[in-house]
DNA sequence: GCGCGTTACTAAAGCGAGTTAGTTACATGG
DNA sequence: CCATGTAACTAACTCGCTTTAGTAACGCGC
């Protein structure tokens, strides 16, 4: 009979008191009382025994796992999830850690059982759920949502009415391709970072025409190209725009990957950026940094939202009072070679 | 009284038999028999009732929790976590799936309390652990190897015996120095990933070591620099070894980010990449494939370095048989154009 | 001196499974 | 016809905690 796990029974034996005032102490219930020194005693045997609660009795018994969980909804090769995501990881990890939460990862590949994630939900491994990426197609999510689970998007989804928290895509959109106007450009391309079935895709395509709109200049249908993530996209789209009988002279790729293609295609052309087209890319990818020339790009708030959407959730399942609960992140544009603009403030 | 929770006690009315029989049942215990009809109306009534087991329960009376803990403990800034993570995230979340077992994440940064993995543990949310990135300054996880809970390394630590699923860096380093080799360099220099205390770099090291001393080359501690996981470690290490009197040919740099900046402080000397001075990296990087020149660098395995670590220690955490409990896994040459081979067939 | 309110605790009833030790019914062998 | 075995179940205990409903002791006012 080697060791046996460490009961709350043998700390309330030691301190000689009841199983019941341990729970009491260990939990500091709120409303109970119990004497100073009590308390003490306890505490002290539930040091001296090196005792832990099992996690398994205590969420059967008070119905909470302590848990909540992360399910990545991203196709294995976006790029996004490779940039942002143990960003968003560490942010969430820090909420969680602070307010006594485990996180439960599952990710749901396109190859892997759609809803393999709600038995996550179903079998109470969790408490509330938050999802990167979450796919409109899913009809699972906004089911769990009516029954009142408590659910945090990161990400939106436009039909139900769900908390996330997200990007201002169209804000920052703006933002790089004004940054392109105020630069002297007026035939500024677009690649979308994505289809447009992708909400982030639209309002990233509506960031872009607000700046034009705003700035009076006109919104060239010929300048709009669809990328898909991938490099391949960039490549292929600013191979088309490139043929134009009127080229741009800038470009905004609402995605740093699809703007490396792009690039590629431009140098290959024997053009030169940012002096003959001028690039701002999207998401700050590490690698922004190292093509050449080093990508202007809109950053994102990795760490932030990865904290802000474990708060959220948190606050939901302990029916604490929330602030918002669609939460819109701004957004920085971070200025290297590829727009110009140091060039720019060289040269006056 | 809205929706209660359906409990087996449920299933088993339903079903017109004991709870006893529907956990038989449910989990098909093996020995023990039922007949088809009871097995299917069981099966029926589960289904009928859209019945999960509760896993707190669950865990509390088999002992077992069906989930394992992986705890990350690269530095925040860590590029290898950037490029590596998501890839042995799928990896190893694919095995648990099909094994039945769930993901913990526990992310320990240099802020967070170190031992945070260790309540995981201790208070049984997790049957066995995952450790990416370990320490060897942390106590508490030779004092649990010891203990007998299963754990398995992504990476390695020399003290204990500890059971690892790692990339065999030596052999790795010393294919990509031999590539150099066979492209005619005589001299080829050296910039590590980072300081020696970090076994990957020893490793790296002595891979290359092994390649010159294999084709007869002199080992030069001058051309001999180390990183430190950044790219500005790497510009500097170039930096001086290009202010040699006789620079090397040919550099293997052991991380890309390290390579990006040796290559940036080649580019910035007026010397071209391949034609002056040849590039190998190590990681694969995302953008390894976007820099200028493209890199040709050592890819990691990262997603089967996923899948045979979860393999591995579910194996355990099940008293399966385990070939082996010390996995080093085969990288592969990735050639692009920083080293020159493309080059050389193309003139040939 | 009695009732009432606190304070400081405790007994015991769950929570929802897994699991051990039986029990029953029926076929088989001598 | 009785002992033996086996197939097909079930009753009841267990896991380790939370939580509800009490209880005992004490002080206080009238």
């Amino acid at each position: 009979m080697p060791k046996k796990r460490v009961t709350s029974q043998d700390v309330a034996e030691l301190a000689g008191v009841s199983r019941t005032t341990v729970s009491f102490v260990l939990n500091d219930v709120p409303g109970v009382k119990i004497s100073e020194e009590t308390r003490q005693r306890v505490l002290e045997a539930a040091r001296q025994l090196n005792y832990y609660p099992a996690s398994a009795a205590r969420s059967l018994a008070s119905g909470r796992t302590n848990a909540i969980g992360l399910v990545l909804c991203q196709s294995p090769n976006s790029i996004f999830a490779d940039a942002v995501l143990p960003e968003v990881i560490r942010g969430l990890g820090e909420v969680a850690q602070e307010r006594g939460f485990r996180i439960l990862l599952q990710s749901v590949g396109d190859v892997t059982h759609q809803e393999a994630y709600i038995a996550l939900v179903r079998e109470k491994y969790i408490d509330g759920l938050i999802v990167s990426g979450p796919r409109s197609d899913d009809a699972q999510l906004p089911q769990l949502a009516k029954e009142g689970f408590p659910i945090v998007l990161l990400g939106q989804l436009n039909e139900v009415n769900f908390n996330f928290v997200d990007v201002d895509n169209v804000g920052a959109a703006r933002m790089a391709t004004e940054h392109l106007i105020t630069l002297g450009h007026q035939r500024i391309g677009l690649i979308t970072n994505a289809p447009l079935q992708y909400t982030a895709s639209r309002d990233r395509l509506r960031g872009y025409r607000l700046a034009l709109e705003a700035h009076g200049l006109p919104y060239d249908d010929n300048l709009v190209r669809y990328g898909n993530f991938r490099e391949e996209s960039g490549y292929e789209a600013m191979t088309q725009l490139l043929a134009l009988a009127e080229r741009p002279t800038a470009m905004f790729v609402a995605c740093d990957l699809v703007a490396f293609g792009a690039m590629e295609a431009i140098k290959e052309q024997g053009l030169s950026i940012p002096e003959d087209i001028a690039v701002v890319g999207f998401d700050d990818v590490r690698l922004a940094n190292y093509v050449d020339p080093p990508l202007t790009t809109v950053r994102l708030p990795a760490y932030e939202q990865g904290r802000r959407a474990a708060d959220l959730l948190i606050r939901l399942i302990s029916d604490e009072e929330v602030a918002e609960t669609q939460v819109l992140l701004k957004t920085e544009l971070v200025i290297r070679e590829s727009c110009g603009a140091k060039l720019k403030s060289a040269s006056s």
